[in-house]
DNA sequence: GGGTACACGTGAGGC
DNA sequence: TGCCTCACGTGTACC
């Protein structure tokens, strides 16, 4: 009921504020020139101030009732209400999106690889294997190391830095090596610049491992290139 | 730089006009009393009026500030405008949601009954099915968004910005979605420290895009939290 | 100076 | 009665 009155009193507002003020105006600017005596910019400038501020607060209730009404579960006609439910809306979106999305990849994805390699064998059926499937078979570029130091920096903290190409899955790869290796990682930083990738962590280890560490970098990077896609680190 | 400036205006105005208005309220109330000598409700009931109100517009311009928040493509911090691209955006929302569940109506009905009913009968084989994906995935760790941010830097570059929870496979999962999206990647940044990841990326885009850049990032994100291991891309 | 956008205090009206 | 929401006119600050 409330609600009813308030949306009734917006309507009537929004309806009577139009361009219906004039008479008023007339009288406010004169109440207004009565108390202010000095009339330094009178009462010309003084009611267009006041029809434009309310042509503002028109507007802006205009858009509020824009808003309200793409908004489909609107509880209360609160000003306050009504943006706190566009909000909440809103989010709702998106997590339905996401979930449609979802839905999207899943459907997608199942029917690629394992279908169209296990079934047309057996059935020969030519299964659609739409051009996705195509564009998703690997072309595998290996981590080319440039630059690779470990070193001791004291304070049980070892720092690896490392410099290679950037090409296609390198973050990826490098971000499989360096989880393979179960690292107690303080801080790591991966940058790319003009095709140059640049891995630099911070990881807590003693002195005297950074030798056997930096061996075990190199195998992991080189079993990686061998081994293109290794099951993925947990 | 005029948003920037009313941007600036409202933060100020809402830290400051918290609480700390006591003593200015005190001010008020008592010009307001030398001026309405007849103190009917006096002093404390005006007063209290005062701070009401003053809480009210705070509120109103909270949630404002927060609606400002989950719509993306925000251009001018007028209050007006940011209802107006809420609505646009909320708009956009539905027109986005409409075709992705067409193209799921779509897939569901084209590719998987077909396929999954026809060998399930022939070859027995236990097909997939939805419930595969949750078998297989092993110890899903989703990417947990704290912040994310799409903002155009000017020339042609726009900056990306993501904070999130650092959990076993978070870089990996990161890489993957923005792999996926084939954006023009300047320069990229990955920084962990204390259990938080940054991620910074520098593309090349337009400004008009960063709306649909923002949701394809969060449809890549929440997809790959739906569905933990889609096929690399390429 | 005109124009715009805002916060403010105030009175009205509904529970 | 008191609380809450609102529209209003006004002063101010920024282009």
């Amino acid at each position: 009921m409330e609600t009813i009155i308030g949306d009734v009193n917006w309507e009537s507002i929004l309806q009577t504020d139009d361009y219906s003020w004039g008479g008023l105006e007339e009288t406010v600017s004169g109440y207004y020139d009565s108390s202010s005596p000095d009339g330094t910019q009178s009462s010309s400038t003084t009611s267009k101030n006041i029809v434009s501020e309310r042509n503002r607060r028109k507007k802006l209730n205009d858009r509020l009732f824009a808003l309200r009404a793409v908004v489909p579960n609107i509880t209360k006609m609160d000003k306050a209400s009504i943006i706190k439910d566009a909000i909440d809306y809103i989010q709702l979106l998106h997590d339905q999106e996401r979930m449609i999305q979802a839905e999207v990849m899943e459907l997608e994805s199942r029917k690629l690889e394992p279908v169209s390699f296990d079934f047309s064998q057996e059935t020969g059926f030519r299964f659609i294997s739409s051009e996705r499937s195509k564009k998703i078979k690997i072309e595998h570029h290996p981590i080319e190391v440039l630059e690779l130091s470990v070193s001791y920096v004291g304070e049980k903290t070892v720092l690896i830095s490392l410099k290679c190409n950037k090409k296609r899955d390198t973050i990826v790869k490098l971000c499989e090596v360096f989880e393979s290796l179960k690292l107690k990682i303080v801080t790591a930083n991966i940058s790319t610049f003009s095709e140059m990738l640049f891995n630099t962590l911070f990881i807590k280890a003693n002195e005297e491992e950074i030798d056997v560490l930096k061996i075990q970098i190199e195998t992991a990077i080189s079993a990686s290139n061998d081994y293109p896609h290794s099951p993925m680190s947990m």
